[in-house]
RNA sequence: GGGCCCGUAGCUCAGUUGGUUAGAGCGCGCGCCUGAUAAGCGCGAGGUCGGUAGUUCGAUUCUACUCGGGCCCA
């Protein structure tokens, strides 16, 4: 006859009619084995191996976003308590990456745990839109164009670019599986957020805390704005270095003849700034001898100093302590009437330089600092271009990085240049056009952190907020404990403009409530309305019939800087938390990278303290940085930066979520070929463990559920696992702990389950009739541990639980999709008795004790699969002898074995290591066709010669 | 240069008040199965706990220094 050549199923057939088994072709299988495979309740499932999720999850996020998951998130919650998590907005700028991904996922995480342990979490994300490196972006990109524009113009394509970049991100974190109010975020250029912006500017302006003061800041002579710290950036850059003597006017005393004070700079340019020379008091000072003049350096340095000079032969003729100093007059080098005196100061240090230091208030933080202690007005004759003025005498019109030539050479020519040479040290640069910075005082509105005790009310509120890990208290607390006033005035175009007026005569500001209240309405008033305050007359934009207040002038001119972008985000509590109405002040999280302890933390406790008194935030959260596999930092430079839409591409959302839940983000996240590809296995893993019990549950619904007291012992471990596993999962959620959440599940998945309870589970599954208590009581375990399993990982997983609570029958959910449902309850029921949990240690304690024994059998050729084997067991003492005793009659399932027995306890035994001896055999009777155990029943059935008595009586029930 | 933080097997993590041969999962090697099959099971090999020096009867755990890395600041 013709047809296939082999009629077995693992070559694929169509069974010929006749019932005369037929011998496979290939001569692997029998036919009379084949047939009882039909019989076999074998798993099935549409929820496919491969997660496919390039393809997959963009379709679930679609049908997520037709039915407004979130929106029916926020209707599950209704009346719930509010766990408020408060984004942080990211700049409307630059490509997302693995960085942006781990926020922003840990952000999901939370919301998405606290609304499964049954908060009501909203979330709304938001975008800091203003800004210098959007305005200098859009000026770039317009060229030489750009000056031609009306700053309205230019603010018009700020606004566009922003938008733009909105989208962009919005989809990338939307891809993310991140759920929240996208369609609604908070945009810190709405007109909302610009009118509370003026709102919180006027309510700080009548605390008194924000005025103007001329003191030195950083100043971008290129860019010509002030710069916050935040947009200096350090490099490498050679300066001048140069020793200039000072000539003292008032006698040192116990020296006589021609004395110098010797100081050290690398700025040339600043010293036509110089109004002191600065010394510690507590140092030694030396009076070194050289020549016919005196010079005075610190006792440490000056040696090394005067080598540096080429000044070889010295002798020191007195020293002094710093203090000593204090007061004495020394005249400036280049100006023969200023005389200037030797002040004191804790910041002189000895690393480098002559312990003298050359003091400049109008060019240094320090400087500044040190010089109003002694009453010393800051001088900084440099303009905006940087520039020197007329204040500076014959350098007038030079800029100041050209002028240090020059003053080199005057130096020189004066004789009071000891040195000068080219060095090269860490200087400070502007972020956007990379040029050196200078530091240049001008007025410029602040924040001032003294005058009305804020840097005490803010300390205050940090001790307040729950900070993790802990130690970032201690960090913000220091920071702000030093930090400066804060600058919040800039320069530029792209942002809120400080919204005061000056009066045209006498110059007096003019910011009163009602002012305040109309440039809050005019923001309201339009999707640009702010911008009216760039083209429109100040008179338009103030109260009617606004009068100065010192000198009754009804002329008035308006402030032109605009304000520092981190007010923007610093007011987000107050624009965002404060009005809308799913959320709440204070929140209970921020959470950011621990750089934020310094930028949005800070500024935003600043601002809101200022007016509110507390701490918008309850708690904070911060996360390290991803890194490379060295752990290196990423940057452009390096080309080891890690692009999100290659991460969501290559391997899906759902593996680069894993990957953040499964690393300690407390310290820096790595990231690498290799992680990635674990992680990988680990994402299949875990849906293969999802797939196997849908595939075993395919015939299961809640009616056929078995309870509790008529499940198999081993069954009750399972659930009592399971027990555990959601206690320690919910503890770590709760601590946002979410590696740990990563870990136990995995574990639970690859040991308990798959290595054990899976495994030893099948004979039951497969071989034990469709409706067999036994076989129910199976799937009842794993119903119920798959639900809770869906829900325990939900927030981490988000597509693919959602996918495998589809493939759930209807009767065994009870949410209309994953992320509506809640995390499982403590099921009391499930958990065993503490003696049953020993006796099941014990058992899985031996169970590896046989499958070890098992494993040199099978090396040796003896067997090849466990159900080949028969064991003898030989307990080592009593206590081991009673548990086998107990669980005799499960031993083969357990240690999936055909044939188990016991024999007494033992001397042999007991010697060995672990307690107990196992012998191997080859199991006796056949193998049985349909369960694949070996039974010496097989053969004694006439219907059914291949198979076991078991299974026979199984068919029976099968029939029925 | 200063402040804060981190450094346990190839990878990700555990390691309780310092106390016997430092654990897990993954990966790797070897084998089994072929009724979870681009799956599943078993066994095995991997670490001088970054380094050095102290305190201690005893240190991955405490101290100092040091190396490497990160954030912030100068």
């Amino acid at each position: 006859m013709s047809g296939p050549l082999c009629y077995c199923p693992r070559h694929s057939f169509s069974q010929p009619t006749g019932s005369t088994p037929v011998i496979c072709g290939y001569n692997c299988r029998t036919m009379a084995e084949t047939n009882y495979k039909a019989t076999v309740n074998l798993p099935k499932t549409d929820f496919p191996m491969r997660g496919n999720l390039r393809k997959r999850e963009p379709e679930r996020l679609a049908a997520w976003e037709s039915r407004r998951l979130y929106h029916q998130m926020r209707e599950a919650a209704a009346g719930r308590t509010k766990f408020v998590l408060h984004d942080g907005p990211p700049y409307a700028n630059g490509e997302l990456h693995a960085g942006t991904a781990l926020n922003k996922i840990l952000k999901d995480f939370v919301v998405k745990s606290k609304q499964m342990a049954g908060f009501d979490a909203p979330y709304v994300p938001g975008w800091d839109c203003h800004g210098l490196p959007i305005e200098y972006k859009v000026l770039s990109e317009l060229g030489s164009e750009a000056k031609s524009l009306p700053q309205v113009e230019v603010r018009r394509r700020c606004r566009a670019f922003a938008a733009r970049y909105v989208d962009i991100h919005r989809e990338g974190f939307k891809r993310l599986g991140v759920t929240g109010e996208w369609e609604n975020p908070y945009l810190t250029f709405s007109p909302e957020y610009v009118a509370t912006i003026v709102r919180v500017f006027g309510e700080i302006y009548q605390t008194g805390a924000v005025n103007k003061g001329l003191k030195p800041i950083y100043w971008c002579a290129d860019c010509q704005t002030a710069l916050a710290e935040a947009e200096v950036e350090y490099a490498d850059h050679v300066s001048p270095s140069i020793y200039v003597k000072f000539e003292a006017l008032d006698p040192v005393p116990g020296v006589e003849g021609k004395v110098s004070y010797v100081i050290w700079t690398t700025t040339p340019w600043t010293l036509p700034a110089n109004l002191a020379i600065c010394v510690h008091p507590d140092f030694e000072y030396t009076a070194f001898k050289v020549g016919g003049e005196t010079l005075i350096m610190a006792d440490s340095l000056g040696p090394h100093a005067l080598a540096t000079c080429g000044l070889d032969s010295y002798s020191k003729v007195k020293s002094f302590k710093g203090r000593e100093l204090e007061n004495l007059t020394y005249r400036h080098v280049m100006f023969e009437d200023r005389i200037c005196p030797i002040i004191l100061g804790d910041h002189v240090t000895l690393e480098a330089g002559t312990g003298c230091v050359h003091t400049a208030p109008g060019h240094g933080q320090e400087d500044y600092v040190v010089g109003a202690r002694y009453g010393i007005d800051p001088l900084s004759p440099v303009d905006g271009q940087g520039v020197f003025t007329d204040e500076a005498g014959k350098y007038a019109g030079t800029h100041v990085f050209t002028a240090n030539a020059a003053i080199v050479a005057d130096l020189e020519e004066c004789g009071a240049l000891l040195k000068a040479e080219q060095f090269e040290h860490s200087y400070a640069h502007c972020w956007r056009c990379g040029e050196p910075v200078i530091y240049r005082a001008t007025p410029q509105w602040f924040i001032f952190m003294d005058k009305t005790g804020l840097r005490g009310k803010v300390i205050e509120a940090i001790d307040k907020v729950e900070w993790i890990p802990a130690w970032g208290k201690e960090r913000i607390r220091g920071m702000v404990a030093q930090r400066p006033d804060w600058c919040i005035s800039r320069q530029r175009a792209w942002g809120v403009p400080i919204p005061v007026f000056y009066c045209a005569d006498c110059g007096e500001v003019y910011a009163t409530p009602e002012s305040f209240k109309k440039v809050e309405e005019l923001a309201l008033s339009a999707q640009d309305g702010i911008d009216r305050w760039f083209d429109t007359d100040a008179a338009q934009l103030m109260p009617e019939g606004a009068q100065c207040a010192k000198c009754d002038g009804t002329a008035f001119t308006k402030e032109t800087d605009i304000l520092d972008v981190w007010f923007d985000s610093g007011a987000s509590n107050r624009a965002v938390c404060e009005r809308h109405p799913d959320l709440t002040w204070p929140v209970d999280l921020y959470l950011e990278g621990s750089d934020q302890h310094r930028g949005w933390f800070q500024l935003t406790l600043i601002p809101t303290v200022a007016v509110k008194g507390e701490p918008p935030f309850k708690s904070v959260v911060t996360h390290g940085y991803v890194v490379d596999g060295e752990g290196k930092k990423m940057s452009k430079k390096q080309g080891n930066v890690v692009a999100l839409t290659d991460l969501v591409n290559n391997l899906g959302a759902d593996v680069v979520r894993l990957w953040v839940s499964s690393e300690n983000y407390r310290q820096d996240i790595r990231i690498s070929d290799e992680i990635l590809k674990r992680m990988q296995d680990a994402y299949r893993r875990l849906r293969n463990t999802f797939r196997y019990m849908l595939g075993v549950l395919n015939d299961f619904t809640a009616e056929n559920a078995v309870a509790v007291e008529d499940l198999e012992e081993v069954d009750r471990w399972a659930l009592h696992r399971m027990q555990l596993l959601r206690e320690r999962v919910l503890k770590a959620y709760d601590e946002y702990e979410f590696h740990t959440v990563y870990h136990a599940v995995h574990n639970f998945c690859a040991v308990d389950m798959s290595a054990f309870y899976l495994d030893i589970i099948k004979d039951r599954a497969y071989t034990f009739a469709a409706d067999s208590r036994e076989r129910r009581a199976a799937q009842t375990v794993l119903a119920d541990i798959l639900v809770d399993l869906l829900k325990l990982m939900a927030p981490v997983l988000v597509y693919t639980t959602d996918e495998a609570w589809e493939s759930l029958d209807d009767s065994l959910k009870d949410a209309d999709g994953v992320h509506l449902s809640r995390f499982p309850e403590a099921k009391a029921q499930h958990v065993m008795t503490r003696d049953a949990v020993d006796n099941w240690d014990e058992m899985l304690r031996m169970r590896g004790v046989v499958s070890k024994v098992l494993e040199e059998a099978r090396r040796r050729g003896e067997i090849g699969s466990s159900q080949q084997a028969a064991v003898a067991l030989t307990p080592g003492d009593e206590r081991t002898a009673g548990i086998l005793q107990q669980y005799a009659n499960q031993l083969e399932s357990v240690f999936i074995v055909s044939a188990c027995t016991l024999e007494p306890v033992s001397e042999e035994a007991a010697a060995t290591e672990d307690k107990l001896l196992v012998r191997v055999s080859q199991a006796p009777g056949a193998k049985c066709a349909r369960c694949w155990n070996y039974r010496e029943s097989v053969g004694t059935s006439e219907a059914h010669p291949s198979i076991c008595s078991r299974c026979e009586a199984q068919l029976g029930e099968l029939t029925v």
